[in-house]
DNA sequence: GATTACATTGGAATGGTTCTTACTTATTAA
DNA sequence: TTAATAAGTAAGAACCATTCCAATGTAATC
């Protein structure tokens, strides 16, 4: 369960964002913004099974897809299959491991810059309007560096 | 149908990433290196539907799969439920249209080297041995801003 | 508290992608 | 050139994440 201040943060990015709060907004909400662990859908589903066991995978969907529309949160893929979903309350992109889909959350001291530089860049060359962007990196996680015998040699 | 230069050359690119040479993948390549359209399975399909009327779905999803392993080729969706391939031959990233889906390929010069810091900052931060990115840039496609009419205030 | 527009449920439907089996073929070596 | 075999293809069934739908419930407004 989430926090107390978790809750109250994010009752208030609901109504910020002049969203109808309902209780399964408020703890799908809490448990993205208390949880990096890009989930999916069914994981969300058996994460929150305890406090609201009625709760339809579509709802989840709905919901998530609102949150999305927001920008709120962002869909990622890491090659399983299923959709991952992650808060985006602070500008950051993602390393996803290609061996075993583990996703981590990355930024750095001037990548708001990287970032502006390349919407700035792509608005001149495309015409496009921009309203943001998605970057990700792809590798072996450490762990997977070890599991597969893997040398760094640096 | 491609040109001969196209299949000469798409023929070298099978061969030196060793695959085996079949008339499906060579039309298939070929068709993706002489268009830039980004292309769904059906789209495929249907443009090579002439040559090879016979080639099963299946056969054009393994042979794309087959080309993304090797790098040739990468998989971009843009929110019509389907996955869009493109040919990889030059570093670039895409500019998608949230309205209308409409990619397009996009490289300054420079952009090498922000992919390149991109990818080696990842690397110091996450510990991952780092293979690849994806970069995306979301906005209006000039049509759209056009078709719904939004003035871009510069 | 009544109204109304919106959200949720639960299950059916959808559809893109993968899987399976039998068949065909590109490659290699003799 | 031919035989052997490892790999690719065709066709369609199966899979499964996601969306759709109709009925019910509920949050927000006045």
């Amino acid at each position: 369960m989430a926090s107390n201040a978790v809750m109250e943060e994010t009752l208030q990015i609901l109504k910020d964002h002049k969203l109808r709060v309902t209780p399964q907004r408020h703890i799908i909400l809490a448990y993205l913004v208390s949880h990096h662990n890009h989930p999916t859908v069914e994981i969300i589903r058996d994460a929150l099974g305890k406090e609201l066991p009625n709760m339809g995978a579509s709802t989840i969907y709905n919901t998530l897809n609102t949150f999305v529309d927001h920008h709120l949160v962002v869909e990622l893929q890491n090659g399983d299959g299923s959709t991952h979903y992650d808060y985006f309350g602070t500008p950051h992109y993602h390393a996803i491991c290609t061996n075993c889909g583990r996703i981590v959350d990355v930024t750095y001291p001037g990548f708001s810059d990287t970032e502006k530089n390349l919407e700035q860049k792509t608005a001149e060359i495309s015409g496009y309007m921009i309203s943001g962007n998605h970057m990700e990196v792809y590798g072996l996680c450490p762990e997977c560096q070890i599991k597969l015998g893997i040398k760094n040699n640096e």
